[in-house]
DNA sequence: CTGAAAGCGCTAACAC
DNA sequence: GTGTTAGCGCTTTCAG
């Protein structure tokens, strides 16, 4: 086996091709606007002759302030389109920026996170973006101290202080629920996720408060938290719907749970019947019938503000922490607007 | 304002608070078996207490084959459901193996795809996997030729060898008309991308195959190649749908089609008049009424296959280049099995 | 089994 | 305006 080294031209190469020193192809590199025309020609030419690519974890090294302009993203789960569609945003905003993005999935494993927040920063990123799987972020605070930037979105951090962009998970949910009750229902079910997730107890209390405020009690047999999986959420909703206790709509919290909701009804020849309102985008959600009233996100702008803040930071910014929360929109479509019979 | 200097430790701190040298360090961190347990404890206890985590991309400045440990993905968007879904593919794979994923968006950009290849290389990737936009990679010969490793995925590269996987698109269109045609059907419209597009093309040669293999003519009029949007496809969709010349099947070769054509069909009550077959996969799509039948390509085979071979080139591979076909699966919903009046 | 010296490709500092 | 020297944090020799 022969070694493989690779034959990539360094700077050196094309200094001694163009004729001019290590120094002088470095300020062609990077823009420097004192170098003789003549000799940045020279170097371009050269440059372009073999092919030279500069090599930036090189340059980062020795830069003064050490930035890599990379910057870290963990989100809950890529494939998903309420993370992919925030990657995009900010693929886009660092792409204009000069930064590069390097992402993970957590997974709701507060591990894994630990785990990619040690793997980037072993990459040395300038800042990290996270949208926390964890329950405890304490051990962030000597990386701050050691100059890693951080934000967090849609959940906050905890035991830990950094700026926050967060969806008005509790209003949205509430206006979701009063929405319902303008048309008339009192059995309103609520289908979320565990309380140990942040934005689960949030809707959840959303949906209290719109019980509440309207002096509807509520019945614990109508609220379910947490499946186990979807193969049960399926199984425990069509028992409900079959049973005397069914109710006459239903909130779900969350856009699987949303899915959840409408092949059980769909299976039972309910959709027309029971009204529905689900938390979270939902593709093609305007293509049933009915239409499926939802209480969107604005992921766009989520993801903007998050990121416009860190690269701030990164900058210098030293202001105060700040938690910015962005506006829900409840989109009437059908589903949200059936009457109880 | 004074200098940011991070703060960060280095591999000298924690040997000098260790009482080693840095080398000894260095050995730890690599998990070199021949360290005394008694100094790789020191090392340990020191590096905990320093917070210590190893610069990686210092350490692959200076190692032998220069490896980064990164590999580079080139998508055609990140956001849509299929790229997502191979991202996460390749995220897992990747944190098996101790590799990192960059990766970015191409959006049928030639020149997108250049700078991206670049920006990446500056990054010192040790291979790259693309999703092409481009129309002709010679340019990457230089790369190649530079220690980079290449693999293709979804469409092949132009005027270029390497590593490709592909779907049976001709074979699975082909498969999804004589679906359609053994329910009767004559008058099968096909929707499609522009020909510039390789599994575009791939894609109208299986609807062509499968009409002469039946003897059926093609009617130019139901053949429509590269809407310029959504909104002129629905609108071209909504008036062939009105016309004398109303196909009684249609074939949609591509997910957004599909939703195009299943928009317009709602929109006129005739979801169980026209039969439906399309290609890729479709979220939700067995909420729909009737369920919706789909040619499904196998994501996740796809991006195993390729980041295999990838990872192997890496490795030192050097056999001939292979290009792979993925078998596509037609599986039957409803709306493919809808019979002409 | 351990450590000192050299140097990866680049930028910073300071001459010239 | 340009070049030289040093050195970023690490791994590689190679000598102990």
């Amino acid at each position: 086996m022969n070694l493989k080294k690779t034959t990539r031209p360094t700077m050196r190469e094309v200094a001694s091709l163009s004729g001019t020193s290590l120094k002088t192809v470095s300020r062609v590199f990077n823009s420097v606007p004192t170098v003789d025309p003549i000799l940045k020609d020279q170097v371009l030419k050269a440059a372009k002759k073999l092919n030279y690519v500069p090599n930036m974890t090189a340059g980062s090294l020795r830069r003064t302030n050490g930035k890599t302009n990379t910057i870290g993203i963990l989100l809950e789960d890529i494939s998903n389109p309420f993370s992919s569609a925030l990657y995009r945003v900010y693929e886009n905003f660092a792409s204009e920026h000069g930064y590069m993005i390097i992402a993970g999935s957590l997974d709701e494993d507060a591990n894994r996170e630990i785990e990619l927040v040690n793997l980037f920063i072993s990459r040395r990123v300038d800042g990290l973006l996270i949208a926390p799987s964890g329950k405890d972020h304490a051990y962030l605070k000597r990386e701050m101290r050691n100059g890693v930037h951080f934000g967090f979105i849609d959940r906050p951090p905890v035991n830990f202080s950094a700026d926050v962009v967060l969806s008005t998970n509790l209003e949205g949910s509430f206006e979701a629920v009063k929405h319902l009750i303008s048309f008339g229902h009192t059995r309103i079910a609520y289908l979320g996720d565990s309380p140990d997730i942040y934005t689960a107890q949030e809707r959840y209390a959303g949906y209290v408060k719109a019980m509440k405020d309207h002096k509807i009690a509520i019945d614990p047999k109508l609220v379910f938290k947490g499946f186990e999986s979807q193969d049960q959420a399926v199984a425990s909703l069509r028992d409900l719907l079959k049973s005397s206790d069914a109710p006459t709509a239903i909130f779900a919290s969350q856009n699987l749970l949303t899915m959840v909701v409408l092949k059980a009804l769909s299976a039972q020849g309910l959709q027309r019947k029971i009204a529905v309102v689900g938390f979270d985008d939902l593709p093609v959600s305007e293509l049933l019938i009915p239409g499926v009233t939802l209480v969107k996100q604005n992921l766009a702008e989520i993801g903007r503000l998050s990121i416009e803040a860190l690269l701030n930071r990164i900058d210098g910014d030293t202001s105060k922490f700040a938690t910015t929360v962005v506006p829900t929109t409840l989109i009437p479509m059908g589903s949200g607007e059936i009457k109880p019979r």
